[in-house]
RNA sequence: GGCCCGUUCGUCUAUCGGUUAGGACGCCAGGUUUUCAUCCUGGAAAGAGGGGUUCGACUCCCCUACGGGCUACCA
């Protein structure tokens, strides 16, 4: 049997990074099995819908690098891949269920079931409408027939899966084993709405077996509701698929599954792309491949030590059996420090093209070469690409204050004499590269040490003593610039 | 509350009964450098607790604690 595999999420907003984890190891699994990675857009609650999360999904996946073989946009043999357009299909199935017996009709309102609700739990119980209490409640399996007719006539109702009291259902996970629950802790889940749309459950399952899939891999959240699916495969009886729940991806501190907030508050990205106002990691200057390398090992590790992984590598490697079974926090600093590495062995060339909005911010008229040459020099010390806007702006504007420290330590060594000679070696057009000998062989002479020489040097150029080689950064700018910043600097310290 | 799942350094993890419990991020120290960063070297840092099983348990079983998820005409 053949491998297919489905991210399914649901557009109500973007998709945050564990949903993007989720659509990954589904990838890789289809992927290392010659199998098919199918999206679906699982939007039956026509309440909680976004316009824009389809499209944002779609784009996401496309982002990392992991599109879909069939779905919304790449038509295959078992569309429609949206199940909103999959209407019919779900209350063709349900009358099946209907007739065998599996399935019944309920009338109750919503807010009568709310009441119910309050009430159980008042006395700290719980509710379910189930074996023990259907026959009191309203539903084709208390009504008489002709009451029953009526009101499916007026088209109030709900189909409801009637789950037999009394037993155990166990299913196996493939991460987890065999899980077994009792019957009686299941309630009638609704299959069908009041709006004749279809309950995630129901559409899931019914999708799930239409389209063939063969392993359903998604998040830990959904483990509670498996042994439900179980009795809807079940009542239908159609063979199970596999079940892989991932485990979930946690805040990196504190309590709970990783949100939105924890983001804003601690400064980083949740989600791939940028939405509603807060950037996602593609503007923060992630690239795909790295963003993608850490996601692969938040709950799964091939067992070796290596920390950095490339999409071809980790189709190979992958094995369900590594999954990890504890949900596990997400962690800035480790994603930050994966695309560290990835920039640091980038092609300056390639990443100039195909990331252009991060090196446009040092100015229109610069050209693509010194761009490149900026890059080539800076890239190891950048962790995202948006710290090549102030990584680089030396290049570009003049110190507009110096560092008060800096000029303590120097003002008693002769700065002024050391920048009015490499005034000098500068107005005889030596290139940057030899001033080096220049520099050491004068300061010899002068008895002046090297490093003051290069301290005065940068704080010139500079403004304070950080950043790259400054005989190298004096080498990519040009002369006129670096004789104002040298006299800009004699005539700070005169006054 | 009920049900289900989980638990190795602060974090991500290796270990599939016998190891000085390994690696990575972060942190600390040292080195490289003209400075900062990078980079290199080193360091501190872990088996939740209690019972079993076993010659031997991080590893298998049970209990407790803690964490997480679910408990909707949401997914």
């Amino acid at each position: 049997m053949s491998v297919r595999v489905r991210f399914a999420p649901s557009p109500t907003g973007a998709l945050h990074i564990g949903g993007l984890r989720t659509a990954l190891f589904n990838y890789l699994y289809a992927k290392k099995h010659n199998g098919s990675f199918i999206l679906r857009i699982e939007d039956t609650d026509q309440n909680r819908k976004v316009d824009a999360a389809e499209d944002y999904i779609l784009n996401s996946l496309k982002w990392l690098g992991i599109e879909p073989e069939e779905g919304p946009q790449k038509k295959g043999d078992f569309g429609p891949y949206k199940q909103s357009e999959r209407k019919e299909i779900y209350t063709g199935e349900v009358v099946k269920l209907i007739k065998t017996g599996k399935a019944y009709y309920a009338f109750d309102s919503g807010e009568a079931l709310a009441e119910l609700r309050k009430e159980h739990e008042k006395k700290g119980e719980t509710f379910k409408y189930s074996a023990l209490n259907r026959n009191g409640l309203l539903n084709s399996l208390s009504l008489s027939e002709k009451e029953t007719t009526e009101k499916i006539k007026k088209g109030n109702y709900v189909i409801r899966l009637k789950v037999e009291a009394g037993t155990t259902i166990s299913i196996a996970d493939k991460i987890r084993g065999e899980i077994n629950v009792h019957s009686d802790e299941i309630d009638d889940k609704i299959l069908i709405k009041g709006d004749g749309m279809p309950t995630y459950h129901f559409a899931n399952v019914v999708d799930d077996h239409l389209m063939k899939i063969s392993h359903v891999i998604r998040g830990e959240e959904w483990l509670p509701s498996l042994p439900l699916h179980r009795l809807i495969y079940d009542a239908f009886d159609w063979p199970v698929p596999q079940f892989l729940h991932l485990p979930l991806i946690l805040k990196p501190k504190g309590k709970g599954k990783l949100s939105k907030r924890d983001g804003d508050q601690l400064g980083f990205p949740v989600y791939p792309l940028e939405w509603e106002n807060s950037k996602g990691f593609k503007e923060r200057g992630f690239l795909p491949e790295a963003l993608l390398s850490y996601l692969s090992l938040l709950g799964w590790n091939p067992g070796s030590e290596k920390e950095i992984f490339e999409l071809k590598e980790l189709i190979h490697l992958f094995e369900v059996e590594k999954i990890q079974k504890g949900g596990a926090r997400f962690d800035f600093d480790k994603a930050r420090w994966v695309n560290h590495k990835f920039l640091a062995n980038s092609d300056s060339k390639l990443i100039l093209e195909r990331f252009p909005s991060f090196f446009n911010v040092v100015g229109a008229n610069v050209s693509e070469k010194r761009k490149l040459s900026i890059y080539g020099l800076l890239k190891e010390r950048l962790f995202l690409l948006e710290d090549f806007k102030s990584e680089a702006s030396l290049f570009f504007s003049d110190p507009i204050s110096y560092d008060e420290k800096v000029i303590k330590k120097i003002q008693d060594r002769k700065p002024k004499k050391v920048l009015n000679f490499i005034i000098q070696i500068l107005e005889k057009n030596i290139p940057a590269s030899n001033w080096k000998k220049q520099l050491q062989s004068w300061g010899e002479k002068e008895e002046f040490p090297f490093s003051v020489i290069m301290q005065s040097l940068r704080l010139a150029i500079v403004g304070n003593l950080s950043g790259p080689d400054i005989l190298v950064v004096c080498g990519l700018l040009e002369k006129e610039v670096i004789l104002k910043r040298l006299k800009k600097l004699i005539n700070y310290l005169n006054n």
